[in-house]
DNA sequence: CATGAATGAGGTTTCATTCAT
DNA sequence: GATGAATGAAACCTCATTCAT
């Protein structure tokens, strides 16, 4: 169900006990989802995860720790698919409908990832390296996609990348927010391909 | 140099008195902005606005009070303007134009405030009425436009329009986003034009 | 209304000037009636009384002094009372009839004032001694009644007579007590003779 | 030495483990006998109790919590105490004799305990019920003896039974008041029976 | 005299973290 | 490893009291 299971690598290894890193930092998420960062205590965490408080503490430094544990595996985890699927790509604009529709894809996979991703990323003081790392990988992401559209002529020259960047990052982010905001009740994955399109126009050279 | 000072009605009334209310919630989103709302204490706001830890709770309910007052009253302020700039523009392009500049100006005017608007607003449980309120207002007002623009003939007449609100407000909100995450140094205003164009595209008619 | 201003001392001396001393005292009885001394704020009594928090500093010590001042203003006048009432009567029965009849009417009068009496007076450290001294008080004269009853002849001589000081006074404060629990609402007065009658079969000599 | 361990139930499970939750209500029972409830603080009772302040709120909702818990367990034992000794009575008479006598009994147990229950149970506000609870099953026992007596014939049939119950309970608690005000030194035992003997002669039937 | 805004000590309560079992 | 009772620092908030006006 999620991510780091279908990994299935260190998740296996004893064959019938649960993985209790990856229980807890489960757990973790769904009540963080729940209640946001702060207003959730380790012991919802541990009931959630079926542990004793204690437990946690065998795995996690701290209650920070585990939002921090949460961002670093899934982010590598994340981003690895989206560069794979950049890669799959040919042309500049199949490369950014690409990145889209995974992103959607990831983020609708799992509601409870998706709110902590886009509300609790910026509130922890030692996170915000965390976060600003990830809008510099994606806006790096952006970059070069929008910078080999420009080398195929589809794009403009005289774009200011570094806006277009937040431009694009912005549309998505706030596409995937609302559908949080809202429950992640509708299909978001459906809305990849109508975004990408406005975006293009956005930056795309005009019809002669 | 806060938008409620400026608005100046009951304020300055004994002018040697100064104004508890606005001097408290002045250093609370100077202190929000530094800590984030849930890691900053009573105790130092009451300090950076120069007054005993009581006498807050002479002028707010409780510490989300605070926020709370904040927002209700920050956003019919800043709300207002972005209406009556809206008015002073013909054109759907031009309304655009006016909302994106007005929005740009009055956050530069206060990176305290942006900050806490940007990171804080979805954090309060209780709030979340007012954030849904605000974006629900803003996306109407973005909605006004385009349907406005569509009735002229600039804009396409196949938009998914709810997407287009998110597209245009995503985009301005992360422009506002990378200032205030990197200490609001530059200037933000002169992203209005540039990134007003890349909108505009997206959702104009092609050239013929 | 109330006792201090029926009689009308020193509460009239500038005619129009409402007499402060007596108008919080009189308030604070009515919010310690309704909260209990401890629940009860310096601030709700002087809401209640219509004068500022820091007038009441100007008339009593503390807190604390508004009770220990009602109880000695209050205590020297319903016991000067009992005793003018004990006066009058001449054979024993006569006199603990008077002193309970006058007890019950005087408590009757005021319900806040008897709610207090019964509840408050053994609540405040400093106040023990005040309820001492009335308890002495009362059983003194209990115990003088109770003499001149053995020596008219009319009461047992074998009496213990400390516990039939605590048997009498008991009997009389819960009558009070439960008038009071619940709420004053019916005739206390009535009660008098009844109640005596008891306490004189219990003390007095069996019929030959 | 305290009742509820007397009971020896579940208390000495791990005969290691102190019993934390008795061991913070004893400590709290002293606290409250010394200062009074609402002079009392939450870390007094944990120095008391030798506990940390945070431990209290693992066995009980909060400062209140304490004392309800306190006469919800006391009382429903007392009175359970009450019952079988007026069970083991056979005439309206020693049934009262045995009433008094265990109330005094008990109370002598443990001064503490006695000084709490006759000065803060009227007190807190939500125990309003429990007190009134305990006044009514009180003098439900009482009316129950005295109209067995009326049957019996050794009670007189023109009582006020309402007022009886009063003039009775009042008496009892008078005399246990008395010796708590003054520090539970002397034998409060010893009073039982010439008390008793004032309230029968004073619902009694006249000698012919 | 009277006011009431301001104070700040001190109370209650929560909760991340530890450690003996 | 796993537990969860215990800890105690620190937060929020109240309110008796003061003092400049």
């Amino acid at each position: 169900m999620f991510l780091w299971v279908t990994s299935g690598e260190g998740a296996i290894n004893k064959n019938r006990k649960v993985d209790k890193y990856h229980l807890i930092l489960e757990a973790a998420i769904v009540v963080f989802a729940r209640n946001g960062f702060f207003q959730s205590t380790v012991s919802q965490i541990a009931r959630e995860a079926g542990v004793a408080d204690g437990t946690i503490y065998l795995y996690f430094k701290n209650k920070d720790d585990i939002l921090v544990e949460f961002f670093t595996y899934k982010i590598k985890q994340v981003f690895e698919r989206f560069r794979e699927k950049i890669e799959e790509g040919d042309t500049a604009e199949e490369k950014l409908r690409n990145l889209v529709t995974c992103h959607l894809e990831e983020f609708q996979k799992d509601v409870n990832m998706a709110q902590v991703f886009q509300m609790e990323a910026r509130q922890i003081r030692h996170m915000e390296d965390h976060t600003k790392q990830i809008s510099k990988m994606y806006f790096s992401m952006i970059g070069d996609i929008v910078e080999q559209g420009q080398d195929e002529g589809c794009m403009r020259k005289d774009l200011y990348i570094g806006l277009v960047k937040r431009y694009i990052f912005g549309a998505i982010d706030e596409v995937i927010n609302t559908w949080v905001v809202n429950g992640g009740k509708y299909d978001l994955l459906s809305m990849a391909d109508p975004l990408v399109d406005l975006c293009i126009n956005g930056i795309g050279v005009k019809a002669p």
